[in-house]
Parts: structure tokens; C-alpha cells; sequence
DNA sequence: CTGGATCCAATGAGATACTG
DNA sequence: CAGTATCTCATTGGATCCAG
């Protein structure tokens, strides 16, 4: 298991190189809550903008590229009749429900503590 | 022990929030880095400048500030002679270090699942 | 339904010079 | 040493219209 990946003094290239790739995923408006959307089923593209308001289909269009260019999701086309799009999350795209996890941990405990302190 | 924040369908908005404040204080190109700077031990201005190059005093000092007042770190003035200041990690700010553990740990699994992808 | 194309506003971030 | 001030460019995100 890990302990922690920072020495004190530097931090390993490797290390800040996969932050970034974590970051690259997580950050910006829209990117983290389209993913959440996913982890429970795959969805149709308005099924998503309908769960995400108020995105614009511009965007939507834009980060689903994104995190599909980035391994996250992966764009299905079903060639039914009407032809119908799906979109679900890889394996590493559910692996980051860990780390949605821990960023809410971390953003509760972070307000209890900075309310506790103003009292 | 937590499980998961999500029911699958939608989201307590208690943890959007906390993943938003989550998202505050590690996204942008800086924030993070500067944290980390600080796990070891509080440093002064010029320490951290030296750490995160090319860092523009600039960018370094406006981070600073919204660290502070986002209660992560903390400014302190020693009235010696001459004046000297430090920044360190509040105790919230030092919990920071399982979120990005849990984000390194991510982006190594990540790029090895994409790069055996491609085998 | 699933987007693409274009235009525009707001914010982020770099360069450089300067101050108590 | 610990920043500020100004200017400028790059990136992000929104609005609207259009298309297979």
C-alpha cells in the first residue's frame, strides 16, 4: 500500500506527470459530473444533458470527446434503426469513483473544520 | 468507512458542494503544486518561488492568497528583525495529502491501463 | 437525437518592471 | 525579501444557429 508519494524535499517526475493526468480528468465545470453520471449505467447523450443542466450540447459534445481521447469513457454506436449512441465509462473511468470519494471526504471534513474554527 | 456518494441516479448536493470545494483548492496550474511544497514544513516566500519554477511572483503570491483565505495554508508574520514570513499548511490543508496520494495513484493505474491498451 | 460551427465574454496565466 | 502594477496573450465556457 502506499504511504505517500512526496519525500519532503522533490517529488518524483513520474508522480506529478500522473497528478497531472488525474487533474486533466477531474478539473473544469463539467468533466467530473458527466463521469459521476456514468458510474451507476451508460447513457445516451441527452439522457446526460438532461441530467447535467444547464450544459449546452456544444460542451457536452466537447468533454465527451475529451474524455474519451482520454481513455475515460468510451463512445458506443449502436447500429439499430434509428441508430443509437451510447456512452459508458472504461475500467479506469470507474476506478475514479475512489478518487471522486476522497475528494468529498476530504470537502466535508475541510467545511466542518473551517466552520468549527470561526465559533 | 465510506462507501460511495452516489445512489447511481443523482447526487446529495452536500457532496457536489464538498467536491467543489475539493476542486478549489487543487485545480489550476499552481495550487497543488504549492501544497505540496508545504507538506514537509511551512517555508518562506522566496523557498517556494525557488520550488515551483518558473512560478512568477505574481501567480505565486495571488495562489498564496486564495490558499489562505480558502483556510488551507497560513500566513504568519515573525516581528523579528528583519520581518520575516511563512506560509504552512493548516491541519485541513496537511489532510490534502490522502487526496493526492489517491489522485497519483489513480494516474499511474490510468496511463498503465492506456498504454497495455495499446499493446 | 447527436452533435458541428461560429462568435463572444470571462477568467487564467505570463512578462516585465517596480516598491517598502 | 516579499510582494504590486500594468500589459498582454491563452484558455475556458456560454449563446446561438445549423446539419446529418
Amino acid at each position: 500500500m502506499i504511504e505517500s508519494y512526496f519525500d519532503g524535499i522533490s517529488c518524483h517526475k513520474d508522480y506529478v506527470l500522473a497528478v497531472k493526468d488525474t487533474l486533466n480528468v477531474v478539473s473544469g465545470k463539467w468533466k467530473l459530473a458527466i463521469v459521476c453520471s456514468l458510474f451507476h449505467e451508460k447513457k445516451r447523450f441527452s439522457e446526460i444533458e438532461r441530467m447535467i443542466p444547464p450544459i449546452t450540447p456544444r460542451m457536452l459534445s466537447k468533454e465527451l470527446r475529451e474524455l474519451e481521447v482520454n481513455g475515460v469513457i468510451v463512445r458506443n454506436v449502436i447500429t439499430s434503426m434509428p441508430i443509437v449512441i451510447e456512452y459508458d465509462l472504461t475500467l479506469s473511468g470507474r476506478e475514479l469513483r475512489g478518487v471522486v470519494d476522497k475528494m468529498v471526504e476530504w470537502g466535508l471534513l475541510h467545511r466542518q473544520a473551517t466552520i468549527s474554527e470561526l465559533t
